[in-house]
DNA sequence: ATCGATCGATTTTTT
DNA sequence: ATCGATCGAT
């Protein structure tokens, strides 16, 4: 394994790579169209890609890398590839390597957080860090701030800490250090941001860490700080930088590359305005607009031959984008099929988009079910599929139906495995064991499982550490050498020390893995979750032997850890042919055949919140990620919204989203969802208690057209028979909600049931059905 | 030190 | 509905 950033196998590089005569033009260069091939071979200067929804952006990335290297233009390490996402930087080596082989090993390529901590672990010292530095993720991170704010007295009612991270996070995402804070900011948060932003910095480095924002954010500080020493090498170095997804840098990022593109200014950042969707997160779309000012004399090349979805489903896209001011312009053609498909060829064009009311998320979960199988019956794949969401929360409901209907899913972008508390626990063990003086880890862990060393005794290690400036682990050493603890205490945190030495020494000389089940065993983890009686304690000691096994695959425990700060997934068990949930966001990038958008209600989709807080701007994002979602489609798009949604505890009666008006009509077919007003009001019984005045979507609204809905009773359900359905035990029945299920007794209107996913339940006869 | 109950606030997207 | 924080009892 080679380190791109160790300087010490730099040799000057010779002043300009052989111009010897230049290799024929290899392969794969063939199959780009003009624009692409443009975009691959202006190699000199500045260059703007501009790159449209499905226009073949990875493909131009990376035979642009191999291109470099094929040309002999620089060598790999002289060569870096910036990604957004881990799974992006993950693709590109894959792509690269499959073009030119191993030497692809040796690109620095990586997210800019990857890179940025690879950089900064070798320049550590000049921000008062050790080279070793942990990386915090943000659960630490909100918990470091909880704790600096109560030290300060500050009420986290008033100031809730997420908010407060939040804005620390927006500063540093621009760029900014406690002192650069323009004073124009610092009032924010009544100004406790602001106050605690410096202590909060200050923190970090008493405890060798960084979080994520400061992996750029110190390399800034250095590169200003330490010219010559840290940042003109590099420069010299890289002759060629690319960037993926130029739309979603921020400030920070965006300083960071345009100091490293200065000695050779090959920068070739390739992105979209219209998918620029992360703007709260400190994204800055206004870099994409501002690059041919920033680098003057670039290039810039579009491309908008679209490879991947029908022409309806591209008219469809850009007529909604079309509503947005702030864009550069970009028309998206079908990159196929030549015009010559005349106007009324409606295979030419493809299907329509289909917009879909529905009475509520079930139905609407039960309606995109039924599609699935449809789907699956003629002789489609799950994996062809996507449901896309706006926020995570909407996935549950599709979870419960698919899981009942037995149609195999996956969630992308839920709670990750690393995230999960369980691992995030045996993690820290981990870094303790690496790392005794990681306080947040000892912290974390110390009484878990319960070994009586509670807040009393805490509070004295915290109050030693401080006066003495010590880690807490070395705190413990120190107070046992005392008698300021009462004895019980005192044995528990002896023992709690003496295991954790212990661990370390046998981590010297057993893998990863093997510690790591030790570490659980010995600890009385496993322990602990086994005797949670808790439904979900099973599921947390399964990911527990996952976590082993994921340890298999590292050297070392440093390795592995630097994975799981910086990578944070796992890799994905095999899939199957499944169906994928996620959010707009995580689709970014991906495409499907069959494409469900679910939950398009004002207030929803666009979110009330980016309205309220962002105004324009924020419904101007919004539309780019519905943007996204439909240019996520090759073949299908299927759009559904619903009349009445529960909104935590509250059932609230929705209007179908604005972006619903801004697709085409000559694209869109407008239905109305099987058996709303017929069977389902019904089926509330009589509950006038939702205080349902009809729905929502029927109201006139003057420049809305859409359909009643057919009056024709739910597939799945038939309306259950008057007289009382004579149930008897052994009957295999059909519940909505639960799925299929057998009846164990049965008594006048009310059955048990055992269903086959989701156990023993009491249920109404009237709501089964035989099956 | 630990546990349980109660109360209140909180809901976007995530490298 | 779910999560945290807080408080009082054991």
């Amino acid at each position: 394994m080679s380190d791109p950033f160790d300087l010490s196998s730099f040799q000057p590089a010779p002043p300009a790579p052989p111009p010897s005569t230049p290799p024929a033009p290899p392969p794969w260069l063939e199959g780009l169209n003009p624009e692409q091939r443009q975009a691959v071979e202006t190699t000199d200067g500045p260059l703007l890609v501009l790159s449209g929804a499905g226009t073949g952006k990875t493909r131009v990335l990376t035979t642009r890398l191999a291109y470099l290297l094929h040309q002999r233009l620089a060598r790999p390490w002289e060569i870096m590839a910036v990604t957004f996402t881990n799974r992006a930087a993950r693709e590109m080596r894959e792509r690269v390597g499959e073009l030119i082989g191993p030497p692809a090993e040796q690109l620095w390529l990586g997210t800019f957080h990857a890179l940025g901590a690879r950089l900064l672990r070798r320049h550590a010292e000049l921000v008062d860090l050790k080279s070793n530095f942990t990386i915090l993720d943000a659960d630490d991170q909100l918990r470091l701030l909880k704790q600096l704010m109560q030290a300060a007295n500050l009420d986290p009612k008033r100031s809730p800490p997420p908010a407060l991270m939040g804005c620390i996070q927006r500063w540093k995402d621009r760029g900014l250090t406690p002192e650069a804070v323009p004073t124009s900011d610092r009032g924010a948060m009544d100004g406790f941001a602001h106050r605690l932003y410096g202590p909060y910095q200050e923190r970090l480095k008493t405890l060798n860490t960084c979080d994520f924002g400061d992996l750029l954010l110190h390399c800034l500080t250095v590169f200003k700080s330490h010219p010559e020493e840290a940042l003109q090498p590099y420069q010299q170095r890289l002759r060629y930088i690319l960037v993926d997804e130029y739309q979603d840098t921020n400030v920070a990022q965006y300083l960071w590359l345009r100091l490293l593109a200065q000695g050779h200014r090959n920068l070739c950042c390739v992105g979209d305005d219209d998918q620029s969707i992360y703007s709260w997160r400190g994204a800055e779309v206004g870099n994409i607009l501002r690059f041919e000012q920033d680098f003057p004399g670039a290039n810039v090349i579009r491309l908008e031959r679209n490879y991947r979805s029908t022409p309806r489903i591209l008219a469809a896209a850009s007529e909604l984008i079309a509503n947005n001011r702030d864009r550069l312009g970009k028309t998206l053609k079908s990159g196929h099929a030549p015009q010559s498909a005349s106007q009324g060829d409606d295979d030419a064009l493809g299907e329509r988009l289909r917009v879909r009311a529905v009475w509520d998320g079930e139905e609407e979960a039960r309606v995109v079910a039924e599609d699935l199988i449809a789907h699956q019956r003629d002789g489609g794949r799950l994996s062809d599929a996507a449901i896309l969401v706006r926020t995570g929360a909407q996935t549950r409901e599709f979870e419960e139906r698919l899981m009942t209907t037995g149609l195999p899913y996956r969630v992308v972008g839920g709670p990750r495995f690393y995230e999960r508390l369980e691992i995030r626990d045996a993690v820290a063990y981990l870094r303790l064991i690496a790392q005794a003086d990681d306080d947040m880890a000892f912290e974390r862990i110390v009484n878990k499982p319960r070994r009586g060393i509670g807040d009393a005794t805490l509070k004295t290690l915290h109050q030693l550490a401080r006066a003495g400036g010590l880690s807490l682990s070395a705190a413990a050493t120190e107070v046992l050498g005392s008698d300021e603890l009462k004895p019980r205490a005192a044995k528990a945190l002896d023992g709690f020390l003496q295991q954790i030495a212990g661990w370390r020494e046998v981590a010297a000389e057993t893998p990863p893995g093997e510690l790591m089940s030790r570490v659980l065993k010995e600890s009385g983890l496993i322990d602990m979750w086994r005797a949670d009686p808790d439904p979900q304690a099973p599921g947390r000691v399964d990911n527990l032997r996952e976590l082993c096994t994921a340890l298999e695959d590292f050297e070392s425990l440093e390795t592995f850890l630097e994975h799981v700060s910086l990578v944070m997934e796992n890799e994905e068990a095999a899939l199957g042919d499944r169906v994928t949930l996620m959010t707009l966001h995580g689709a970014k990038g991906l495409e499907f055949e069959l494409v469900f958008l679910a939950g398009w209600e004002e207030e929803l989709f666009p979110h009330r919140r980016a309205l309220d807080q962002e105004g324009l701007k924020g419904l101007e994002e919004e539309r780019r990620l519905a943007y996204v979602g439909l240019t996520r489609a090759r073949r299908r798009v299927t759009i559904s919204h619903a009349a009445n949604r529960r909104l935590f505890s509250q059932w609230q009666s929705c209007l179908p989203s604005r972006f619903l008006d801004e697709l085409p009509d000559a694209h869109v077919v407008r239905e109305g969802a099987k058996g709303l007003s017929g069977g389902r009001a019904g089926s509330f019984g009589g509950g006038s208690g939702l205080g349902w005045d009809g729905p929502s979507w029927a109201r006139p609204k003057p420049d809305r057209h859409i359909e009643r809905p057919t009056p024709t009773p739910p597939a799945t359900r038939p309306a259950a028979p008057d007289g009382e359905a004579a149930f008897s035990p052994g009957q295999r029945v059909f519940h909505d909600k639960f799925g299929y299920g057998t009846v164990t007794r049965a008594e006048g209107g009310k059955l048990d049931i055992q269903f086959e996913k989701g156990g023993a339940k009491k249920v109404m006869a009237r709501f089964v059905v035989a099956a």
